[in-house]
DNA sequence: CATCTGACGACCG
DNA sequence: GCGGTCGCCAGAT
């Protein structure tokens, strides 16, 4: 799969902004929902000026592992973001990609069933 | 092809 | 607010 979309949105945060799993995954409308967007994060090469610091759990909540949970908190502080024990202030930093942002070409499985046609 | 795992999220206790 | 479980899906083995 092109984690490519994913990728370029990420690269669009703004600094001093973060943007959750969920959201970037509803953004983009990744069929594996917030786990997708993880995997992509995962899988981002480092050194491409992607800022993948700026993607935190929903609750601005640092999910990663060591060593990079400690780099992620350091770069977010660097950059101007509110940290309180190991997690973002969303409440001032969550940010909404425009809807120029979602050029978006090759979104996964496009979209994914609404619902089961329940009732 | 069968299973397990995982940079998640919603729910429940 | 924290930890355990379940659901979702794609990759890795």
């Amino acid at each position: 799969m092109s984690w490519d979309i994913v990728y370029r949105l990420v690269k669009q945060i703004p600094r001093g902004r973060v943007l959750s799993y969920g959201a970037l995954a509803k953004a983009l409308r990744l069929s594996g929902g917030a786990r997708s967007a993880g995997r992509a994060m995962a899988a981002t090469p480092t050194g491409k000026g992607i800022p993948w610091h700026r993607v935190v759990g929903e609750r601005g909540k640092i999910l990663i592992r060591e060593p990079y949970a400690s780099l992620q908190k350091k770069l977010l502080e660097s950059e101007g973001v509110k940290i309180t024990e190991s997690r973002v202030d969303l409440n001032s930093h969550r940010w909404k990609p425009d809807k120029k942002s979602l050029a978006k070409k090759t979104a996964a499985t496009k979209k994914r069933p609404r619902r089961a046609p329940q009732k």
